[in-house]
DNA sequence: CGATAATATATCAAAATGATATATCAAAAT
DNA sequence: ATTTTGATATATCATTTTGATATATTATCG
């Protein structure tokens, strides 16, 4: 496997639930997944043909009526291999890229007003994508007995416990803009 | 300026309060605004370089004794502007990578003692950095009085609250793991 | 019938990452 | 006294990611 191309224990995760297309494995990272990683066409594409070259994964051609052929990859023995190796490493790095913050921390003391546009703009984003998360623990509740769902669930409730963190700090921040600035 | 490079930004941010060196502009994102940015000296030494020749940065030699010689950058008016324009723009993009819950979400059913390890060791390393939160916290408290410390202190206390967040989560996601999975 | 959206693979320039190379000097350890 | 480590300082490189675009086909909706 390569060795720091995170992409590609991506796909291998999601390869070992089901046999996927790139594009497949595309509209899944664009799912749930995509409150806690990204992937894009121009780093799924070239980390499945290397990964088939290593013998990761096998793929096959699959017709489709009329459409265009595709091709579904299938995650082999040493495919998953190499995901339990990751899945066991203690090393896990979160990276986090606040926009919103830099601009508060450049920005703030020259445009008292900039920043308060700045924080509402983020406020709004954050409501937006809290109510999809909610959605999405709804439906998890009805079939949470079953055992997979348990750890699809405990992202969920992540994502949903620091929006409402950061939906709190909005509201502590605009005030004390209010009172001290 | 670049189109899309964010690290313009960071710099020219930086820049704008004192002249800095490229080494001076690494040192000071690895401090407080390594919770919300990163950046390297693959990415800030190019910057410069590109932003020297635009016109947004000034550089200046600096004898400094007996060591090597120092390269200090200053904010021109036309990088002023560029970084007026970028902190008024609306667009904020806010993305997180969190490895942690990749691999909850793709090994828990497969390894619950794993999940759990990996919990823990998020929950380690999320306690270290907000011990080092809530003392920025408490240095900033004593000179809150000063306008432009009130920004650097909101993103300080957006550290702290989505950190308690997580560690919340951590607790309740132990819990949740042994009486479901 | 034409426009648009969805399916599907692929590539590219630009940017970020993380490591490494080079060089100097102060301070600490041996 | 000398070696080693750590800090200062600039720079480059391979690898990876990002975001956009190119290409092609088919289904659907007005």
């Amino acid at each position: 496997m390569a060795k720091d191309r995170k992409i590609d224990l991506v796909i291998l995760g999601l390869l070992f639930h089901e046999d996927l297309t790139g594009y497949d494995i595309k509209k899944r990272i664009d799912g749930a997944i995509s409150f806690f990683w990204k992937g894009s066409f121009g780093n799924i594409y070239p980390a499945l043909s290397d990964m088939e070259k290593c013998g990761l994964v096998k793929k096959r051609r699959a017709k489709t009526k009329g459409r265009r052929e595709k091709i579904l990859y299938h995650i082999t023995d040493k495919g998953t291999d190499a995901l339990k190796d990751w899945l066991n490493a203690e090393q896990a790095a979160n990276d986090m890229k606040y926009e919103t913050l830099l601009k508060l921390y450049f920005g703030g003391a020259e445009d008292k007003d900039a920043a308060l546009k700045n924080i509402g703009f983020f406020e709004e984003q954050v409501k937006a994508d809290l109510a999809v998360l909610q959605a999405y623990k709804e439906n998890l509740e009805k079939v949470l007995d079953q055992k997979d769902h348990v750890y699809y669930y405990l992202t969920v409730t992540f994502g949903i416990d620091t929006y409402e963190a950061y939906l709190k700090w909005c509201g502590r921040a605009k005030k004390t803009l209010g009172e001290y600035a």
